[in-house]
Order: C-alpha cells, then structure tokens, then sequence
RNA sequence: UGGCAGGUAGCACAACGGUAGUGCGGCUGGCUGUUAACCAGCGCCAUGGAGGUUCGAAUCCUCUCCUGCCAGCCA
C-alpha cells in the first residue's frame, strides 16, 4: 500500500534527490526519441506527477502497455525538472505495470468527456480529474462538518436508517420489508405486517430529527450526519432517491440561535474547504463556474439577510413581476420566489422564518400569532434552500393538539408516544435543522446536477454500481 | 409526475425524403525534454427500440425506452 508521505500529493512537494516509489494510474503518455513521460495519479492530487522513462530501462512491449488508464508502480530518483510545469520528476530506475488497460476498449480518453457520458461510467468516473476534485472536496466538507460540531461540544448521534414511523407525516418511503413479495402476490388475503420481521410496516427514514432530538434532552447539542431516503419520483438536478443530512438539534435554543447557529455552521465549511482544498476549487472554477471563488467569498464575508415569510410576501408582491406563481400570504414560496430573494433583491444568503403554520411540519412551534410557526428556511443562490429548521413544539398540551388535528391526514397518536414523553419529562425549548449534504457540495464545488457530488447517484430508474 | 429539448462512430457534433460525414480519441509511421505535444496515414464503427407512410426514411407519422432542462415534491 502507498506510505503516508508517498502519495503523488507529497511527492509533488518533495526536494529533489530522494528516492521514492510512486504508485498510481496513468492518465496519458508522451514518447519522445529516447525518452517516455508518463502523466501519473493515485487520486490524492490535482496535479499528476511526471514520470520520466527513458529508452531502454523497461522492454518496447511494456512501454506500449503504459496507455491511459493503467496502474503502474514506480521507483526511481525525484529530480528537478528539465521542463516547464512541473517543479519536480520521477526518473524511472524501475517500473511495474500492475494492469493495462487496452486503449481500444478502455472508456476514459485523453480528452474532456461530458459528466452526463460519464454518469453510466460509474465505476471509472472517479478516476478523472473532475471527480477526483470533487470528492476530495467531498471528503473535506465531511471533516470540516466534523469539526465543527466537535469543537463547539457537540455529541454525534447515529439515527436509526430503519423507521417505523414517517417522520413528518408526509413524503414517500421505501418500505423495507423481508417477506417474501413474490409470494404474496399470489395470495388474496392483505398482508400481515405482524409475520414482517419488526412485526410491524417498517420504512428506510426520511429523517434523524426526532430521534435526534431524544439525544439533544441528554446530551443538550447534538448532531446526526447519515443518509436519508425518499422515494419521491423527482427528477431535477437538485434530488436524489438516497442523500446524506446532517441535523443538529440543540436544547436550550430558540429560533435566534438557531439561525445564528445555521449561519456560522455554513460560513465554517467554506472557510474550511477554501483552506483545505483550495486546487481542486480553482480546478473545478476552471471548467464549471468562473464565479465560483466569488460565491463563496460572499457567503463568507456577508451578514445573512433575515426576513419574516411575511416581509417575504410583501417584497414579492411588489418587485413588479408576473410571477408564474402568484404570491399570497398562506402559499408556500416558489423556486421562482426563492430565486428572486436570494439571486436578486438580496444577492446573498436569506434566512426566510415565520411561515404559516398550514405549510409545515406538525412538530414546528407555534408562534403567539396563532397563525404562524418558528419555521426557519435557508436560501443560498443557485442551489435555492440548502437548509430547513426549525424551533420545535416544546409544550406538550400543544404538540398533542396539533398531532390530533393531524389524525385526519393519518398521523397516530400512540405513534408518537415517546416523542410526546419528551415534553412531559424535563422537556425544554429547543431547536435544529436539517441541511442537506450534496446541496451543500454543489454549492461548494460549482456542480450544477446533484449526482455529480455523490460517489453512486440513486434516483428513480437508476441504482447501477 | 407534467411541460420543453434531444438520442447518428469510443467521445463531440453534421447530413434539402435520394451514396451517412467532420473534429477529437484509437491504431500505424515520423519528429521533438514532452505538457490537451506536433506532423502524416488508416474509418476502426454508427442512425435507441417496434410499427407505419414512401420507389426510397437518420430525416415524415404512431407507440415505446433513455437522457437533459424547467416545474412540482423537498434537503
């Protein structure tokens, strides 16, 4: 296996003279009369390193074996390099091809490929220099969320990913089920959940958000970072069937702090990857989004503006548009709506709360209007809302109004029981928010469809690899 | 799921209803401490699928599958 400190990325800023062996694959080969030079990649960086071979110190039939793709091993001397664009070389004492890779066959070429013609090469996307930054940032936005949790005290809780109950009352799940469907198919008789193997309909979860709230009465800050499904048939560049959420919940927390919370939570992360990978964002600058550095110094440096639903309305019904959707106070808001507040009026981040209560979800507080709940959506430009929180019902004789006046809709009050309990044994205000992972990569790394920031995109009709 | 736009060679695209091409990639040769190398040669292989109209369909019609964009659902 490849040492720390002898990945391509180390190699790279190494002093000439050493003695290193590289291991990777080769992206392209240039010959010239007496001398090979290979372009090598493990992955750990942008910028590949220059392999120089010369004539005579592998046989022909191998060097014709080092085509794009292959994975090769190297040992030889780092020396500053003869050419421009590279500080330092390998000079090849001895090299090893591990697997070639027929270039008439091979999928990958030596050129740009589309990211939709390379969507179906799953399994050798990540080998290109667009997914290789992409999920280095991917993996850098993990530790930056990470870290910022821990040091602010956080506890990282693990949600169920298996659900008995749907969350919110509303949304398509998968069923998870291990009885045989096969079998009852063929039967008249309606299906027995008890014989199911939790004895009960089950369902993959569609959020960590009451269970993280469990812990947030134990433990006061917590977070959940894990996937989350929807079986929504959505086909947009912004929805996936299977996505990573990570939903903070605090106790001792009002809508205030939540936002505040929302907002140095998203300033941390850009700052970070900034710092952490800053190559693979002039990369994907480079090739996808010239305003990209930009962007993201203005998510920094601005202040979010905060704007009540209601304010919302009112700026839209006066921005003197025909909007495809009218506005009304009682509707929910529009992408167009959405848009407009934060591309246009705003040009920064917006942080809409105070919807009415009839749009959202049942465990969002009431406020003492009666009409409105501490509802709290994030709006970042391009992406639209990249979080949604919330202050939650504290007061039990409320929450369990609101969960009756839900029966209708087929919310089951034994259901919720112990989510009721909270409220009645040492319950306290709190609050949190769920932010939604590859929303946040697309907006960090300039991607414009959400299956090209996650490793194996599964969206209706597609869960190849 | 609805609206719109598309499916032609490994990739990107072209072709008035009349012989299916161009660039890149690949291969072959040449040249050069090269850098998306360069020069020359070789089509290598193709109209998503099923019907229909026609003397003749990549092109027109019907159905179907797939992809993208916009919208809805949301994160």
């Amino acid at each position: 296996m490849i040492q720390p400190g002898n990945y391509v990325r180390d190699l790279l800023r190494r002093a000439p003279g050493d003695t290193v062996s590289a291991k990777g694959w080769v992206k392209t080969r240039r010959d010239g009369k007496s001398v090979h030079f290979i372009q090598l990649n493990d992955g750990s960086s942008p910028t590949d390193l220059q392999v120089v071979l010369d004539a005579g110190v592998v046989p022909p039939a191998v060097v014709a074996s080092i085509t794009t793709g292959a994975c090769i091993s190297v040992e030889g001397e780092l020396v500053a390099s003869l050419g421009k664009g590279q500080a330092v070389e390998l000079k090849a004492k001895t090299l090893v091809v591990h697997g070639a890779a027929d270039p008439e066959e091979y999928p990958l070429q030596k050129k740009k490929h589309n990211l939709e013609t390379l969507r179906p090469l799953g399994h050798l996307r990540a080998r290109t220099n667009t997914f290789s930054a992409v999920f280095r940032v991917r993996n850098a936005l993990c530790r930056a969320i990470h870290q910022f949790f821990q040091e602010r005290g956080f506890l990282y809780v693990h949600a169920p990913v298996i659900s008995a109950s749907d969350a919110e009352g509303a949304g398509s799940m998968f069923q998870v089920t291990a009885l045989d469907l096969d079998a009852l198919t063929k039967q008249a008789k309606p299906v027995d959940f008890e014989q199911d193997f939790f004895g009960k309909r089950t369902y993959l979860t569609v959020s960590g958000q009451l269970e993280a709230e469990i812990f947030a009465h134990a433990f006061a800050n917590v977070y959940t970072f894990g996937p989350t499904f929807r079986a929504e048939n959505s086909n947009t560049p912004r929805h996936l069937a299977e996505f990573y959420m990570i939903e903070p919940e605090m106790a001792f927390c009002d809508l205030e702090d939540n936002q505040d919370l929302a907002e140095a939570f998203l300033k941390s992360q850009v700052e970070q990857v900034l710092r952490d990978c800053r190559p693979d964002l002039e990369f994907l600058s480079k090739w996808y989004d010239p305003d990209l550095f930009k962007n993201l110094e203005t998510l920094i440096n601005s202040s979010f503006e905060r704007i009540s639903y209601t304010e919302a309305v009112a700026l839209l019904q006066k921005a003197g548009r025909n909007w495809e959707f009218p506005v009304d106070w009682g509707t929910d808001l529009q992408s167009e709506h959405e848009r407009y507040l934060t591309e246009e009026l705003f040009r920064k981040p917006v942080i809409v709360t105070g919807y009415p209560k009839e749009i959202k979800a049942f465990y969002m507080r009431s406020n003492d209007d009666g009409k409105t709940v501490a509802a709290m959506d994030v709006l970042v430009p391009r992406i639209g809302e990249i979080i949604g929180g919330s202050q939650r019902e504290e007061r039990y004789d409320v929450l369990l109004d609101k969960i009756r006046s839900h029966a209708a809709h087929g919310m089951k009050e034994e259901a919720y029981w112990w989510y009721l309990d909270l409220r009645r044994f040492g319950g306290v205000e709190h609050a949190g928010f769920g932010m939604g992972f590859e929303r946040m990569m697309m907006y960090l790394t300039g991607m414009k469809n959400i299956r090209d920031v996650i490793p194996f995109p599964r969206t209706p009709g597609n869960a190849e690899f």
